[in-house]
DNA sequence: GCCGTTTTCGGCCCGACTGTTTTCAGTCG
């Protein structure tokens, strides 16, 4: 059994307690442990081994028995049991938006229904408005939540919920009302995908009700699921979720810190807040215990900005991607949180494609694409010959691609642009690579990357990457994934095995910034730093404009952790040819 | 179910919105 399921089934104990209506810090102490078994760098089987497993936080001795039985019998009685005593279908319908634990309960215990097909139909025939505590809006919410489900099920990529985002804040900070603007939420955290957007105003007290007006009016809103004197929920067309509050200026900063989240990291941050004998929530600080809100009377601490906040709280200020309670708090209390990379931070782009094979433009307007964005380096890396159907090079088209990419070096030199020689090549399903050494020898550097024989079970594809990462002359691993998002060519791969032996090689791994093909998450780049191995952030870009997706690529390096010393492509020209050619010595 | 800078018991973050209520419970984030 491995983490993902453990954590899978804790997360199912805790929702079915909470449909039991257990305690629901039992619950909680559940949907945690969930996380933190999900989030684990390490091995499971050596935690629950060695006994490590019990002095995790979170983790106590009844959980510890519990995962400890998981690991060993792949079973769990207690979960057996909790399942044979509900419904499986009551678990779908707290899935349906404004419809919880609680009334799940409650149509079941009156109405014997157990399935979201039951419940729409007994919100069709009217039996849900009949019940106490329900009535006819309720009923017709319940339906609409149904259809929303349905429609829109599931999360929303990054760049997309990101692109929408932009927009609406440019709107809301056209109007003239508007003091500060921002978007907040998991969005920015750089989580990879998001569940809905949040938007933050200040501005004076009278002017909100102008900028709800505003918001639910904007073009893009398909629905609007609430509206209230300072909070408004709709949904933007493609169904995702977005939801505008107007705070004064003296709470933005605190409300930002609130709507940035995590959800986790604020209860953490609440809980040290209380040490310090303070509440804070939304609007500000108040002197724990007193009946006034920080809201009535104001912040008892004055904050200008979320940097305040934290340094009320004895905290470095910890940037919104680290927000997840995974360590952050306890690194900002000690003073060793990472200077995130930054965009201004990167001096080249590895991974490029061109006319060559299946990119849409010549190596020379890569190049010139390069120089306009302020980049000192240029890598490119057109397609092995396995690639037939993106025209990858033929053995005998290599000598003429280098010789180009050589002649516009030469150019680019002198304009401050160097332009580096290297090749995407495919790890075929022996684990061999799709050249010989001699011709990958000729390269400034090899990305070595699978693109055929998917669906590979994981163990074999594992020894097939593994293979191929112990030539010497592989500089770089492309996408080593099991979870390229939406997409086709997703395969299983064994991460932490392929980490450590990138380590042990010496071998960067590639960060693709190409918004649809999410790699390693920020957990898997977080352990990969730790084991000390070096990220390339990658556009793998087929065109001038993809080099655009460098921004992403940056935030989800961020949110793994990295700094600029993680990042090779942080390195000056001047350094990064030794870093390409270390492997070779 | 977890945890401990007054605690091994008694806490556990906090507020807005909605719908159904006439004072509140459920849901959400």
């Amino acid at each position: 059994m491995d983490k993902a399921k453990v954590a899978e089934i804790l997360e199912e104990i805790g929702t079915l307690l909470d449909l039991k209506g257990e305690n629901p810090f039992k619950v909680r102490a559940y949907h945690n442990a969930a996380r933190l078994i999900g989030g684990l760098p390490q091995d499971l089987g050596a935690l629950v081994e060695s006994g490590q497993l019990r002095e995790l936080k979170g983790i106590g001795e009844a959980l510890t028995e519990k995962i400890t039985e998981l690991w060993k019998t792949e079973k769990l009685k207690y979960h057996d049991e909790l399942r044979a005593s509900l419904p499986s279908g009551l678990i779908a319908m707290i899935a349906i938006p404004g419809f919880g634990p609680k009334r799940a309960q409650v149509v079941y215990k009156k109405l014997k229904v157990d399935s979201v097909e039951k419940l729409e139909a007994a919100c069709k025939d009217g039996r849900i408005a009949q019940l106490e505590g329900f009535g006819e809006k309720s009923q017709e919410k319940i339906l609409q939540g149904i259809e929303q489900l349905r429609r829109f099920s599931g999360r929303h990529h990054y760049h997309k919920a990101l692109a929408a985002a932009l927009g609406i804040v440019e709107a809301l900070r056209g109007h003239p009302a508007t003091i500060r603007c921002e978007y907040a939420g998991s969005l920015r955290r750089c989580r990879e995908t998001v569940g809905d957007v949040d938007f933050l105003v200040s501005a004076k007290e009278k002017d909100a009700p102008a900028l709800m007006e505003l918001f639910v009016k904007l073009p893009g809103i398909i629905a609007v699921n609430a509206k209230g004197e300072t909070k408004s929920s709709v949904v933007l067309d493609g169904g995702i979720q977005a939801d505008l509050r107007v705070v004064s200026e003296a709470q933005f900063p605190f409300a930002l810190a609130y709507f940035t989240g995590s959800k986790e990291h604020n209860i953490a941050l609440r809980s040290r807040a209380l040490k310090h004998g303070l509440s804070l929530n939304e609007y500000g600080f108040s002197k724990a215990g007193q009946e006034q809100t920080a809201r009535d009377k104001g912040s008892v601490i004055k904050c200008c900005t979320e940097e305040d906040i934290y340094e009320a709280l004895e905290l470095d200020c910890i940037p919104p991607e680290l927000r997840e309670d995974m360590g952050e708090i306890e690194a900002a209390e000690k003073g060793t949180l990472p200077k995130l990379v930054e965009k201004e931070n990167l001096r080249g782009a590895f991974h490029c494609h061109s006319t060559w094979t299946d990119g849409i433009e010549t190596i020379g307007s890569m190049a010139c694409a390069a120089q306009e964005l302020g980049l000192d380096y240029l890598g490119m890396a057109d397609h092995s010959k396995s690639e037939f159907q993106a025209r990858g090079l033929k053995d005998e088209q290599i000598p003429g691609y280098i010789a180009e990419t050589r002649k516009l070096d030469q150019k680019f030199r002198k304009l401050g642009v160097r332009v580096f020689a290297g090749i995407e090549c495919d790890i075929l399903e022996d684990g061999s690579l799709d050249y010989s050494d001699r011709i990958l020898a000729q390269f400034d550097y090899v990305i070595a990357a699978v693109h055929r024989g998917f669906t590979m079970e994981e163990k074999k594809m594992t020894a097939r990457v593994l293979k191929a990462l112990a030539n010497p002359l592989v500089t770089m691993l492309a996408h080593p994934t099991g979870r390229l998002l939406l997409s086709r060519d997703a395969y299983a791969l064994d991460q932490r095995a392929v980490i450590e032996a990138c380590a042990k090689h010496g071998v960067i791994i590639e960060l693709n910034s190409h918004p649809w093909r999410l790699d390693l998450d920020w957990r898997w780049w977080k352990f990969a730093k730790e084991r000390g191995v070096k990220c390339a952030i990658n556009p793998d870009a087929h065109s001038v404009p993809d080099f655009q997706s460098l921004a992403i690529g940056v935030g989800i390096a961020r949110k793994g952790w990295l700094t600029k010393d993680d990042v090779v492509n942080c390195l000056p020209a001047d350094k990064i040819e030794a870093v390409l050619k270390a492997r070779r010595k």
